[in-house]
Formats: structure tokens, C-alpha cells, sequence
DNA sequence: AGCACGCCGACT
DNA sequence: GTCGGCGTGCTC
């Protein structure tokens, strides 16, 4: 009999892509596990590689020869059956490699660390070149990448003529942090004879002793040293004597650490109470079913997510909730942990490597019932899984934009069917594709009309910014705003401004009639490219000239549209020379935790005015807060994108819920040229639905999602043309798979068209049925292969958040 | 990724 | 004639 395993090795290619069958040797025969990281020798020069086995088999005998698994990497596995079926699936639906998929759902530190080592075979070998990179006996590190291309050729000759020796060596990088425990071996009778013996002015020791002799339960060794004031050197001295013992224990770097009494459910009222029973109803059958959660800001959705967490705990189940990365504040978390206190495990990338192996250990190791993170906290290996929750569910940062190009709403979808668990997607202005599929039944729509506290939504103005030029005013503040800020400065009142600044915002616009340049068979903004000074069209490939006037009023103030919120925040310091501003943007949030500094200092009220970008519209809850400034609601509106639209409107919608939070009414300007556009007018109602019903109808139009489904395809190369040429390749070779109903885009080219040096090319294929496309494009994945070797970088997005 | 094999140009 | 360039194939 041999055992056998499947093992995933960690060489991201298309052509390695698949499990390799290794011996396992007797000595690991009874502690190898499915979902354990082993080493294996890999390739002609048994390079020592990492690799995760995802599968055992009992063979009677094996023809083939294998080479042997090498050793293991973990005591326990690090991933459970349910996360090997995701990484396939994940993999397959992603057009990811599978490795990329499993090191993406575990915490960094599973990632392996390579070295390679080298040691002299034979005693008269010389090299001028190498002097200083040959060791003397024992192996030695060494950095091929930090040689030149001479030496390296010079190592290898070395190598072939056996003269020296190369390996490869895996290093974890999984680390527990480890403390030193004491115990105490004294009892209260021994000491006076201790004491006695110890000098009148060891008075270190003497405190050290005298709480030894009372406390027989184990403490860490720090704790103590900061309780009585010693040092390490007093209780190693203890140590010595036998008056202690100390050992080594794993110790979890906690990031939140809190120790706030729980609070209790608060009352619900009837909206929230249907909302809450559907789908404690699923966690009770164990439906795999889908929410949307629709709630306008204020109406209490996250008091239905914890009481829906509780009412998982409270069947022995666990719970997953997903929170966008910006939302994911101390507030947040303190809310949550304030509820389920200890329970709680939180995943996010403001913590450190270690901090993040610790909080997944914790989970693991069922000692965590609850995580809240963002994305990737939706590989979470928490297990028994009751309710995972998805808030802000509309929020763009869910799908990764580098492979694997997942959406966590499809993997939380995953894990809800292998769960038998419902999912819950929550939002004030839900995502088109969610709110669609509830229209159909898909998911089941439970609406939270009003907000909890009864007030009315706030005021919203919008300022036609067209007019106010007109009249000389300043260019990024109207009258009627610049009005409201000097009324709350007057009221000692805050208020929060929003610049629109997505990016780099390169459309044209005329500064007299609010007319957008745009493309004649798309519909869609052309976008300025400064390059060749022509107008281009990212979805079609069309071009035009820089017109010198506006095409439709003549007027010639039409031109390029952007502004910095650096030079905004000056110009708002001259017109209010007493007002405190504190700028949030990022620049000012690089830093780590500069973020909820910032945010912190606005909220005990140490400053007048928050100005800032999108990141200031998420979540915010400022009591003092009664007015709201959006300075160019049409930046994000005229990106050339199909959802620009939506995009706007759920910004203006989510900045808006930030004004008149408690009892004071809050009061909303945008600053707009387009004042009558659809969006803009119906996130002054604050109109979801409506919104949703237009829009539909333009993507119907347009034949855009939902409508449609997208796959996006995209080459990039140093050179234009040789990126050109492969889309076009790509393009002939998928298309006897594709029937006479998919539309093709392009190719184009991005609207960065060179980015690092390299140009990209894409194409975008709109389909609803397409039974073959998933396999054809594997296929082109496949062969794409070898041009990797050229530099030609294929990539292949299924449903990209943006085409841009 | 990294190593071997193999087929063409400039050297002893 | 050979050393070495890097295009191509393969890794259990």
C-alpha cells in the first residue's frame, strides 16, 4: 500500500495549475492532513517548493514515479475542506490560478519565504568575480537578484562542474508571539524564612517574594514586572533560586483590546421586526437564501445584523459580516464587540501581519464566533456558519481588483449554499444588479422605510453652479453655500463639504451651459487624452478633435474640469479666516490611524469645517453635524463609465444621511452644472426607488448590466501594437464561440493607455447567454501563456467594477 | 519560477 | 570546431 497526495504547488502558471501526486513517506504518514502546508522537491533541480495538499488517496501501488513530500509545513491544516472546494471554484469562476486563490484566503503568513543557500564542494574552487559571495565552510545565504548577470552565469558554471552546492530553503513565516508565564513555587509559610534571608535592601525582591508567597496562579511576566516595578533580571534571579517557574506561551496580539461592559439589544420597531424574522426563519430551516436589505440612512439596519448575529450565537451558530474597509472604524467595531464582546474577531488591513495571523488563529480555533471585516474577511475559516451579512452591499471595494478578481457578494453567495445559511445584503441605495434580482424574486427585499428616530431626511438644496458663475461668484463655492457654512460658524454648528474628486476627473465641460462632449454612439463622456489632444471614447474606440467651443451654446469657456481640495481648503480659510478646517483627503490619511484622528478630533468638536473626498461620505455619525456641502456633484457623473450614474446618486445619497443625524434638522447642498440630471434630482428626494426605475430603463437601453453580463479582456505590453495586436488575436479567437447575440467593445485602448511604461489594451464583451464563452476564454487564458514570456500580460476581469 | 535541452552566431 | 545566446517545454 502507498498513500499519496494532491498537492497544489506554489508556482502561479497556467501550466502548473493543477494538483502533482507526491509519496507521502512513512515517518508523516499518520500526521499529514488535507489542508496542511507541506514542502515538496519540484522540477529538475528539486527545488525545494511550498505546496498545500488538498487531497489523500490509499493506492495499492503507484506506477508512476513520484517523488516523495519532503516534510510538513503545519501540525494541524490550515485550510478545512470548505475552503479547498471554494479555492477551485474560486479559481474556475475567477480565471485565477488556484494557488493565488488559497494564498489569498489565508492570512500573509502562510505565504512562503524562499532563500537560497549555497556551500563549496570542492576545496579548490576559485573565482575572482565571487570572492565575496562564496562561504568559507557552512551554507550561506545568498540573493541572485542582487548579482550581475556575470556572476550569476559564473554560479551556475560552478554548479555544473559540482563544485559547489545549491539549495532552496521554505521558510515559514507564521510566527505566534510568544510570552513568558510565571508561576509561583512559594507558600505563604516560606516566607518569613525567605525574607529573612534576603537582604534589607532588596526591596525588589523582597516585593517580588512577598507577592509570590500569595498568588499561586500563573501571571505573564510582564504583567508582574509593571504591577510591582522589576525587572526581568529580579525574577530571572527567582527564577534561579527555584522561587519560580517560567514558561513560554502563546500570547494573541490583540488589537482591540476592550473590556466595555455589553450592551443589550435596543427595541425594534415593526419594519426591523419583519426584516429580523424572515431571516432568523432561514437561520433556523437553514435556507440558503438571499436578503437585500434596503434602509434608508438612519433606519436601524445595524441593529438587525447584531440581532440577527445573536440570534445565530443563540443556535450554536457563527456569523460572518462584511463591512466595507473604509467603514471598518473603532466605532464600528466597538459596536459590534460592544454586543458580543470576545466573540468577536476582526479582519482588516489596518492590522499588522501578526495581528491578522492571530485574529484567524482565533477563529480556527472556534474561539471567535463572529467576524466582521472587510473583503477578504469572506474566506474567514470560521465553521457551522449561521448568517453572513454584507452591509453597504452597493460598495464598489467588494469585488479585488487584482486577481483573483472575486466579488465577495458571489463568494458570501458560495459559503451560503455550502452553509445552508442566508445571506444578507444590506444598503440605503443597493447595487442595481442586487436590487434587479430581488425585482425577480432572486433575493427576497425587506425595505426599512423610516429611520429609527422619526426625524425627516435632510433638507436637500442643489445650486445650479452655472447661474453662480454667471454672477461672478466663486468658482468651487456658491452664495447659498458659502451663506449656510457662515450660519453654522455663527451657530457653533459643524459642517462637512464633499469634493468629488474620483481620480483624475479628464472630461470636458462648458463652463457656461454645463454641456459634457460626448459620444455619439455610446452615450458615454468622451474623455480628454492629453497625449495626442484628442477626445476619445473608452467604449467604442471613437475620436474627435478638442472642440474650441461648446457645440451647443458656442460659448468658450468650455474646458477641462477638476479641482484639489488643497486649493479648496484655501480658499475656504480666506473667505472664513476664523474657522478650524481639517482637511481629509488622501494626503492627510497616508499615515497609519491619521485616518480616525482625523475623524476623532472632528467629533469632539475641535474643528468647524470637515473637508474632504469621498471617504468622509461612509458611515459617519456626528450629532453637531447640520450641514452638508457637495462641492461638484459631477465629477463622479460624467466619468465615462455606465455606472456613473449610480455611482452618484449613492454618494449624494450617503453624504446627505450624514447632516441632522440627532435632533438638530440637517440641511444638504450640492453644487451642481447639471442640476436637472436624473440623478442628481433624485438624490435630492432621496428617491432610491425612482432612481432604480430610470436607470433600469437607460441600461435597458444601453444594454448594460443587469441586463447584460461583462467580461472584460485585457492585454498590456511595452509595446502599443504588439498589446493592440494580441486583443485582436484574442478577439478572432473567441469569436466563433460567441453567438450572433453578445456584443463585442473594442478593442481600445484604457483610458490610461500607458501605465508603467506599458500600453493596455482591452475588450469588453456584453452577453447574457453565452454557454461556451467560459470555456473559450480558459482556453485563450491557456495558450496566453507563452506570450507571458514576451511580456505580454493577459487579464481577464468577469463582471469589472469599471471598464476603465 | 527555474532548469534543461536545443539550435544558431562569434570566438579560441 | 566550441562557447554561450535565449526560445521552448516541463516540472508529480
Amino acid at each position: 500500500m502507498v498513500q499519496i497526495a494532491k498537492v497544489i504547488v506554489d508556482v502561479p502558471t497556467m501550466q502548473t495549475n493543477n494538483p502533482y501526486s507526491y509519496f507521502v513517506p512513512t515517518q508523516i504518514e499518520t500526521d499529514i492532513q488535507v489542508g496542511m502546508r507541506v514542502v515538496v522537491p519540484f522540477g529538475n533541480g528539486n527545488r525545494k517548493i511550498q505546496g498545500f495538499v488538498v487531497a489523500l488517496e490509499t493506492k495499492a501501488e503507484e506506477k508512476n514515479p513520484l517523488k516523495n513530500i519532503e516534510s510538513l509545513m503545519d501540525l494541524e491544516p490550515v485550510l478545512n475542506p470548505e475552503l479547498i472546494q471554494l479555492s477551485s471554484w474560486l479559481a474556475d469562476t475567477t480565471f485565477a490560478f488556484q494557488i493565488t486563490c488559497l494564498l489569498t484566503m489565508l492570512p500573509n503568513v502562510m505565504r512562503a519565504k524562499y532563500t537560497k543557500q549555497l556551500k563549496i564542494l570542492d576545496p579548490e574552487v576559485s573565482s575572482e568575480s565571487l570572492a565575496k559571495i562564496l562561504p568559507e565552510d557552512e551554507w550561506k545565504d545568498f540573493q541572485p537578484d542582487q548579482l550581475t548577470p556575470k556572476q550569476q552565469s559564473e554560479l551556475l558554471k560552478l554548479r555544473k562542474k559540482n563544485q559547489i552546492e545549491i539549495i532552496y530553503k521554505v521558510k515559514n513565516q507564521a510566527h505566534s508571539k510568544q510570552v513568558f508565564q510565571i508561576k509561583s513555587q512559594l507558600s505563604e509559610e516560606e516566607e518569613p524564612k525567605i525574607m529573612a534571608s534576603l537582604r534589607k535592601n532588596a526591596v525588589k525582591m523582597r516585593n517580588l517574594v512577598h507577592y509570590l508567597a500569595f498568588h499561586q496562579t500563573a501571571i505573564k511576566q510582564v504583567e508582574i514586572e509593571k504591577e510591582l516595578k522589576i525587572t526581568a533580571a529580579t525574577i530571572k534571579n527567582a527564577e534561579e533560586r527555584g522561587w519560580l517557574t517560567r514558561k513560554k506561551v502563546e500570547q494573541y496580539r490583540d488589537p482591540y483590546a476592550m473590556n466595555k461592559k455589553l450592551t443589550l439589544p435596543l427595541q425594534l420597531n415593526s419594519e426591523q421586526k419583519v426584516a429580523l424574522d424572515q431571516v432568523t426563519k432561514s437561520i433556523k430551516d437553514q435556507q440558503s437564501r438571499t436578503f437585500l436589505l434596503e434602509g434608508v440612512t438612519g433606519s436601524g439596519k445595524t441593529e438587525v445584523y447584531l440581532q440577527t448575529i445573536a440570534y445565530a450565537l443563540a443556535q450554536n451558530k457563527t456569523a460572518i459580516m462584511l463591512v466595507p474597509e473604509i467603514a471598518l472604524t473603532p466605532q464600528m467595531v466597538s459596536r459590534v464587540k460592544g454586543r458580543f464582546g470576545k466573540q468577536v474577531a476582526v479582519l482588516h488591513s489596518g492590522l499588522s501581519d501578526g495581528e491578522k495571523y492571530d485574529e484567524w488563529r482565533r477563529i480556527k480555533r472556534h474561539e471567535a464566533q463572529v467576524v466582521v471585516g472587510a473583503r477578504s474577511a469572506i474566506f474567514a475559516p470560521i465553521e457551522n456558519v449561521g448568517v453572513i451579512i454584507i452591509d453597504e452591499e452597493h460598495e464598489t471595494s467588494y469585488k479585488q481588483d487584482d486577481t483573483p478578481r472575486y466579488h465577495a457578494r458571489n463568494v458570501a453567495q458560495w459559503r451560503s449554499e455550502y452553509h445552508n445559511c442566508p445571506l444578507v445584503l444590506g444598503s440605503a441605495t443597493p447595487s442595481l444588479e442586487s436590487r434587479a434580482r430581488s425585482e425577480r424574486n432572486v433575493y427576497q427585499l425587506l425595505r426599512l422605510p423610516d429611520r429609527i428616530n422619526g426625524h425627516p431626511l435632510p433638507k436637500v438644496k442643489i445650486v445650479d453652479m452655472r447661474e453662480e458663475l454667471q454672477s461672478g461668484a466663486n468658482q468651487n463655492f456658491s452664495d447659498p453655500l458659502l451663506a449656510a457654512i457662515k450660519n453654522r460658524l455663527n451657530l457653533k454648528q459643524q459642517s462637512i463639504l464633499m469634493l468629488n474628486r474620483r481620480g483624475y476627473s479628464s472630461f470636458i465641460m462648458c463652463r457656461d451651459c454645463g454641456f459634457v462632449l460626448k459620444c455619439p454612439n455610446c452615450d458615454i463622456s468622451l474623455t480628454l487624452h492629453m497625449d495626442n489632444h484628442r477626445m476619445k471614447c473608452h467604449y467604442c474606440g471613437h475620436e474627435e478633435p478638442i472642440p474650441k467651443q461648446c457645440p451647443n451654446c458656442h460659448s468658450e469657456k468650455i474646458r477641462y474640469y477638476g479641482t484639489g481640495t488643497e486649493k479648496v481648503e484655501k480658499e475656504l480659510q480666506a473667505q472664513f479666516p476664523e474657522a478650524r478646517i481639517l482637511r481629509m483627503d488622501v494626503d492627510t490619511t497616508r499615515r497609519k490611524g491619521s485616518h480616525e484622528r482625523i475623524l476623532q478630533k472632528f467629533g469632539q468638536q475641535q474643528a468647524d469645517i470637515l473637508l474632504g473626498t469621498q471617504m468622509i461620505a461612509k458611515g459617519l455619525d456626528f450629532p453637531n453635524v447640520t450641514l452638508v456641502g457637495v462641492l461638484n456633484a459631477d465629477t463622479a457623473l460624467e466619468l465615462p463609465d455606465f455606472r456613473s450614474s449610480e455611482r452618484t446618486f449613492q454618494l449624494l445619497t450617503q453624504v446627505s444621511g450624514r447632516a441632522g443625524r440627532a435632533d438638530k434638522l440637517g440641511e444638504v447642498f450640492i453644487q451642481t452644472f447639471n442640476p436637472d440630471h436624473y440623478a442628481i434630482q433624485l438624490a435630492k428626494s432621496q428617491n432610491y426607488e425612482n432612481f432604480f426605475r430610470k436607470e433600469m430603463y437607460i441600461r435597458h437601453q444601453e444594454k448594460y448590466p443587469p441586463y447584460y453580463y461583462t467580461l472584460q479582456i485585457t492585454a498590456a505590453h511595452k509595446e502599443e501594437k504588439v498589446a493592440a495586436q494580441k486583443m485582436y488575436t484574442v478577439l478572432n479567437e473567441l469569436k466563433p464561440s460567441l453567438s450572433p447575440d453578445a456584443i463585442v467593445l473594442g478593442p481600445t485602448p484604457k483610458p490610461i493607455a500607458r501605465v508603467k511604461n506599458k500600453y493596455y489594451y482591452q475588450i469588453v464583451i456584453k452577453y447574457k447567454n453565452e454557454p461556451q464563452l467560459h470555456e473559450a476564454v480558459t482556453k485563450i487564458l491557456q495558450e496566453s501563456q507563452a506570450d507571458y514570456r514576451l511580456g505580454i500580460q493577459l487579464s481577464i476581469d468577469s463582471e469589472p467594477q469599471s471598464f476603465m
